[in-house]
Order: C-alpha cells, then sequence, then structure tokens
DNA sequence: GGCACTATACCGACCGGACGGTTTGTCCTT
DNA sequence: AAGGACAAACCGTCCGGTCGGTATAGTGCC
C-alpha cells in the first residue's frame, strides 16, 4: 500500500521545486532543497531528473501545459464573434470577471519562467511555443490589426510588474487601465 | 599618464559586466570573468567593488539614472498639453520617431536586471525609485485616468517579450500595436 | 511453494570544480 | 617613504553529478 504522502514521487519534487523557487528564488533552488522538500533523498530526486537542467525542463512543461489549459479556458469563457480573442486576453491581464487565475499561480508561474530562462535560455521553448499559438489565435481575432496586440502586450506588462514588484497598482487603477483598453474593443463595431 | 585604455577602472570593469551578463546571462558574470574583460585583475576588482552585491548595485545604479535620463528626454521631446507623457511612453515602448533607445540598449538594460534581480531582489530598488517617479508624472498627464498606465503596461510587454525572447513583432505589427494604443490618445480630445 | 534472477525506486557518501572573498605582496606616484 | 592601485596565490564553501549499495516487488522455473 502506497503511504500516507499522496501523489508519486515526481510530481512531489516537481511541486517542492516550484514552491522553493517561488519562496526563496532562483539561488535556493538546489538539488538538495528540492529533494529534501519532496521527501526524497537527493539520489532519489536525481533518479526522477537525471539532471538539474531535466527537471527544469519538466517545470517548464508543466507550466506550458498549464497556460494554454488557462487561455483556451479564458477564450471560451467569452462568446463568439469579432474581438472573443482580445476580451479572453483583457481578463487574462487585467482579470477579475470569469478569471480564474489567482495572483499566486501568477507568482509561481513567474518564478519557474525565471528559473528556467536563469539556467538556459532555450528551456522557455514550450513556453514560446504555447505564445506563438496564442498569437496565431489573435491574428485572426476580427479586430483590426494590432488591437488585439496592444492588449495583450499590456497584460504582459502586468505581468512583468508584478514579476519584479515594479510596481503594485491598486484595484482602481487596474479597472482605469482595463476600461481605457476596452475601448479598443469597441472599435470593433 | 594614464595608458591607452581609455576609461577608468571602475567604469571598464562595469562595462565588461554589462557586457558579459548580456552576452552569457546571469551565470556568465563571475568576479573572475569581469575582471578579465575589464583588463583587471580579480584582486584589483574587489578593490574597485568590495563584493559582487557591490559591484551589481553599481551597475543597477547606473541603469537607473541612465533609465531617468532616457525618460525624461522622451518627455521634453513631446510638445506640451494633455498625453504628452502618453505620447512620450508610446515613443519609448513601441519606439521610432525621436526615440534614441535602440534596441542594444534595451537588451543591455534587460541583463543588467536580470543580474541584479537575481542576486538580490531589493537590488532593483534604484529602478523602482525612478518608475514611481515616472508614474508620478503620468497620473498628471491630463488623460483620463488609466490611459496613461495602459500604454505604459504595453510598452513593459513589449520590453518583457524582448528581455525573454517570447516573440519578436515585425515592424508592421508593432506600428499597428503603436497605431491602436495611438487611439487612446485623441480621446483627450 | 520455494528459489534465482531482474527491474524499479530510492539512499547517501563522496568527488571535483567553480566561485566569492581574503591575504599578502608589489609597483608606481607623489 | 607612504599610500593608492592594483596583482596573484590561496581558502572555504557550496553544489551538481557520480556511484555503489539496498529494499521491495514482480517473474519465470522447478
Amino acid at each position: 500500500m502506497t503511504d500516507a504522502q499522496s501523489p508519486d514521487a515526481r510530481t512531489r519534487i516537481l511541486d517542492a521545486a516550484e514552491a522553493i523557487v517561488q519562496a526563496r528564488g532562483v539561488a535556493g533552488l538546489t538539488l538538495e532543497a528540492a529533494a529534501r522538500d519532496a521527501g526524497v533523498s537527493k539520489g532519489g530526486l536525481l533518479y526522477h531528473f537525471a539532471s538539474k537542467e531535466a527537471l527544469l525542463s519538466a517545470m517548464l512543461s508543466r507550466l506550458a501545459l498549464f497556460m494554454e489549459q488557462q487561455h483556451r479556458a479564458a477564450i471560451e469563457a467569452q462568446p463568439e464573434g469579432p474581438g472573443r480573442v482580445s476580451r479572453a486576453l483583457l481578463n487574462w491581464g487585467f482579470g477579475d470577471e470569469g478569471c480564474t487565475v489567482t495572483d499566486e499561480m501568477h507568482d509561481r508561474a513567474a518564478a519557474v519562467f525565471l528559473a528556467a530562462f536563469h539556467h538556459d535560455r532555450a528551456l522557455l521553448d514550450p513556453i514560446r511555443e504555447v505564445i506563438a499559438r496564442m498569437r496565431a489565435d489573435m491574428a485572426t481575432d476580427g479586430l483590426p490589426p494590432g488591437h488585439a496586440g496592444a492588449i495583450n502586450a499590456a497584460g504582459d506588462g502586468m505581468f512583468m510588474a508584478r514579476l519584479f514588484r515594479l510596481y503594485t497598482p491598486s484595484a482602481a487603477e487596474r479597472a482605469e487601465m482595463r476600461a481605457a483598453l476596452g475601448k479598443l474593443l469597441e472599435t470593433a463595431r
């Protein structure tokens, strides 16, 4: 019978590594620390992930999958018609209504993201593919070109501001920005 | 008399460190490497910067100063009146006309930025102060609230996309985004 | 059922290299 | 001769990765 610490070791290691990277930053993520927090020895970790790079790569793949799911869900939450993707992006970036992505999830994602980039820029490739698909969606959104891109860029900017804690807009400010960008959606007529 | 390698050692070290961080990433920035590239021994480097943190801190201060100057210049390049700051931000983020910030400078800044953040999040404080001042400007721009913020966020998003090489919009796409955001400026009437 | 053998999952001591920082020495200028 | 501006050897630590070992669970065979 399997003991109480529920998920399989692989998942536990991935979770622990994410938590570490979020709490203590990239430099805090050592194989030993991740192994310990996952309730596994360093050897055990290296059995599942042959190298640190393999671990980071797996973390990234998981993140990419999650991002894509979120993106799809955000689109499907919007009514069909022109601007559907743009509206989803607006919610994604300035999210409140019907957007399930919490700040904590953003932070987690950001941390994984940074850790991977720090180790090897190429590790971001899975994310880049997801983004490429998202941008392909944007191109066929039915709004004048550039509208979806601008909204997307603004969302990215908010993400970066939080990632690096550059500034922390109040809820009111976020709503104002959202409203301003919302005007771009009406152009669809 | 000073020899041919012109600027003083401090500046040379700072320049070398920036170049390394840009070319080989955060992990490539070691004291030895920076010293070597600056034409100085490791001991020499540590004579000027007592620790790696001191080096990074100096790099960040220089960057913050530069950013602030660029920002001021971008504003002063715009005619007075409502939306002046927003127009400057639009140029800053999607720059072409009259904007002296090249991609190479962006990359350099981004690299320094990342390196500092990696070592210690608090090292970004000088930048955060500059940003706070920029945001104070934005608040008094005379446009409806949120407009400048949205434009600023979009510029940040472009910066991040380039920083992590998430995607590379064509010049045409950039122009489209710029045009879309430009519509927000007209609201000032 | 009992035995040999193998695969899976994991442990933990150890190694080697890298890197930040220290110390001591040395030259050149004033 | 004194001190500023370095140089160079050295130290201690930390960390990724290796490696030999172990416990457990099958699996084929008699």
